[in-house]
Formats: structure tokens, sequence, C-alpha cells
DNA sequence: GTCTATACCCGGATAGAC
DNA sequence: GTCTATCCGGGTATAGAC
């Protein structure tokens, strides 16, 4: 039993402000220590409402999927796509959170992952693979933005509506 | 002057061993005490030959990069597509330290970048914007299988050649 | 020049007292 | 529920032995 689907309403504060702290000042920035500053305890005392940075971690994830999930209503690739990529752009240390790195799902609140994909799969028409490759697609654009892996001066506007053409035409 | 370019003998072994160290136990063992350990001195020492942690990974980095751009001389873009896969599944650590976060470039042995990048370019046909939304999926449909992102036995050839068809129509 | 010992500060985590 | 004290492991700077 590693849910982390029940919170208590000070774990959830805890998860609130540790989001806050990731999301002001970065990856680095969360540590037990720091977020317990934030919230006017002593480190170990976080433990007593989680188990570990781990489960703090995957929680503020689930949150996210719900987020994305939610913002990810239009229905055309385009309008998809544009509502992936400003959520990443506006929650950067968020998004690289929630789909860098292994992930255990374990800790995870369940369906959370499943309703942030589901929108892909609709505007694939219901095909598993095409939906698949189209979020690679996205997420690679979308990840190598934020890493700043794209050479200096590239058009990444340009760069992502020759992926979408690709992709309207399957 | 922060370029990587010219290691001396002794840090060339030195990057050698770091990058054995780090395929073959991952990440968290690449630890300046565990490489020390293994190359029988102390951690202290190897900041002798190598300024530090930074440039010890751009170094590893930089080799992988060429290593790649020498895999990738296949013609077509299925050729193209599954030498970068099969690189990345035969060295898995290597290539997410290569890809996933923010890179310091001035680490960088200059033009190894450049290099790796090379090949899909011509596969696109010399547009720049359709090779960079390429490598985005490709680099999607990579870090995504590394990290176990796409669901227990969701079709990974299939999601390949899905959008491997979608771009070849671009 | 090369390596060692030591030390500092950061991180996650635990035990036990109040 | 929160504390203090403590452990272990990181990166890394400094000082000094050979």
């Amino acid at each position: 039993m590693a849910s982390g689907a029940e919170l208590t309403p000070r774990a959830r504060e805890i998860v609130t402000a540790a989001r806050e702290l990731l999301e002001e000042e970065g990856p680095e920035a969360l540590s037990m220590r720091r977020l317990g500053e934030r919230l006017g305890i002593r480190a170990p005392s976080i433990y007593k409402h989680l188990p570990g940075k781990d489960a703090l971690e995957a929680a503020v994830i689930s949150d996210g999927f719900d987020e994305l999930a939610a913002t990810l209503d239009g229905t055309t690739l385009e309008e998809l796509a544009h509502g992936y990529r400003a959520f990443a752009r506006a929650h950067p240390h968020l998004y690289r959170l929630m789909t860098a790195g292994r992930l255990d799902r374990e800790l995870l609140v369940p369906g959370a992952e499943d309703r942030a994909a589901f929108p892909a799969i609709q505007a694939a028409g219901g095909d598993r693979d095409a939906a698949r490759a189209l979020w690679a697609f996205a997420h690679g654009m979308t990840i190598l933005e934020l890493d700043g892996r794209f050479p200096p001066g590239a058009d990444l506007d340009a760069a992502w509506s020759r992926g979408l053409q690709a992709f309207a035409g399957v």
C-alpha cells in the first residue's frame, strides 16, 4: 500500500508548499530542510506526515498530472499541442519533475497519469500507437526546449509546425 | 577557457573509468569517491587532473556524442532511427547523461554536439526545422522508453513506425 | 607533481525525548 | 506533532607529505 491517494490536511499543506518551493526556486531548492524552513518546522517533522521525499515528489507529480489533464481540453491537434507546450513553459520545474527520469508509479495517485494521457489518444482518433508517437514528439520538443538543447536561435515554432503537419497526415 | 578539448593521458584514463562506472552501475554510482576507489586513488586526487565533476561528466558526454555520430551512418530514415534507438538501448545511462537536463556547452569538446546532430539534418534534406522535429520525436520515443514512461505492454515498434511514417511524408 | 588527510557544508533519513 | 541529536553519503577546498 504505497499509494498516495489519501492525504491528511496537513500533508496537503506540505505538498502545496513543496510545489511552490519547486516552482519558485527549482529542484535543488526542494530539500526537506528548505521545505521545513518554509513551513516553520524542522525537516524530520515532515516524516510524520509523509513517508519520505519520493512520496512527497509523487504527490506533487500527481497534482501536476491532474492539472495538465484539466488544461488539455482542446480538440484540434494544434490546440492540444499549444496547451501542452504552454503548460510546460508556465511550470518548467514541475514539468521536468513530472516527465524526466524514472517514475515509481506505485506512489502516484491512481489514474492521474492516464487522465493526462487521454487527450492525446482522443486527438489520434483512438489509435494508441499514433498517440504515443505524437506524445513522444510533443515531449521531445518540450523537454529539449526547457533544457536548452536546441541551438541558440532555432525557430521552435517552425519545428513544432513541421511536426504537427507530419502527424496531421497520418 | 572552460573547454575540455585537450585532456592529459591521466585525465583520459579517469574519464574512461568514469564512463565504465556510469555504464555499469548507473548515475548514482558515479561519485568522486567511487571513481577514486575504482582508480585506486582518493577522491580529492581527481581534482588535480580535472577541475570538477561537471567537467568530468562533460568529457564523458563529449565522447558519447562522438561515438553516437560515428554510429549514425545510415542513409534512410529507418536506418537512422534504428541506429539512434539501438545506441540508447546499448548505453542507457550514457544516453540519459548526454541528453537529459541542462547542459553547459562551455565544458563540451567543441563541435561534438554538432557532429551528432548532422545525420538528422542530412536525413531531413537539409531542412533544419524538419530535422529538429524529427530529433524531438526520436528523443521523445527514446527517453520515454528508457524511463519506462510508456504503459506496460505498449507496442513501441508500432509507435516508432507510426512516427517515421508521418515524417516520411513531409 | 601527485597523492593523502582533514574538514566543511549540503543532502535524506532515523531514534528517541518532550 | 514537533523537537534535538545523529548517521551516512555526496562535492569539494585546503594543507601538507613525499
